[in-house]
DNA sequence: CTTCTTGCAAATTATTTGCATACAT
DNA sequence: ATGTATGCAAATAATTTGCAAGAAG
């Protein structure tokens, strides 16, 4: 068996896309990126090469819940970090672990748990929101 | 205006449903075990009523992704606690907070977010997947 | 050349919604 | 009686997949 990866342009357009989004774009955002760029890729495309990425960790799902969860939101940062939903402007933030802190898996793990990873999604107004709101009243 | 809220035979199934699955059941979970009891109940009525009990703080959504994500997993536990996710047997766990404890969010307040939830998810084995795994190798 | 990828369209899956009727209050 | 809730079916939304044609190595 071969079973190669090739390069190709629709891939490295998606990536960029997600890469330059600056944000934590839905497939459907990524496409419309990538379009601009290649007209006629299809959304399929995307879809799978999407898929694929987060397989090889090239790419990853942001744990995060949508107000009605249905379209999956992707991020290019592929290190552990956690998340910040403004619930305000809806934008996610991408959080440095060190700054969220120490969540204390040890108690799991003297239970028999065999922990692998975690996801931190923190909720809230962000600095602009908050202040804004305040300023309102 | 009136807008007062009924008891019906189908939303006690249904929370008793999602109690009794000692789990988090999908939509479709809850459907086929209310269905046993009420073999009439169309998905439509377990979807609006599940929708309005959250919205009402009477069930939650557990903040975890499946494989894939799609489909929606209830929790009828509401007061804040974490989940652990074996990626062995796929079963949920509630964890109570105080025992993955403190997350330290005054970073963040610092920097002007106003932080009102979070939500942490741990992935890994449990116990029994985990002393499976071992045994098989 | 060989075989991985793509574009396109149809198929799935999960969830929502319109409407006439049934039921709770 | 009055108006909310349900059942049913059709409608949406998000994502997946089969297949012939196109492109990478």
């Amino acid at each position: 068996m071969k079973q190669t990866t090739r390069v190709t342009r629709q891939k490295e357009a998606i990536l960029r896309a997600a890469l330059a989004s600056g944000d934590h774009p839905t497939a459907d955002t990524i496409y419309a990126t990538v379009r601009r760029e290649l007209p006629r890729v299809s959304l399929g495309t995307v879809y799978r090469n999407l898929q694929r990425m987060v397989a090889e960790g090239r790419m990853s799902l942001a744990p995060v819940q949508d107000d009605s969860g249905r379209s999956a939101r992707f991020d290019p940062e592929t290190r552990p970090h956690d998340h910040f939903v403004c619930q305000g402007c809806k934008r996610i933030y991408d959080v440095a672990r060190d700054r969220t802190a120490a969540v204390d898996l040890g108690a799991l793990e003297r239970k028999g748990f065999q922990v692998t990873l975690h996801t931190l999604a923190v909720y809230g107004l962000c600095p602009r929101c908050a202040s804004a709101r305040r300023g309102t009243r």
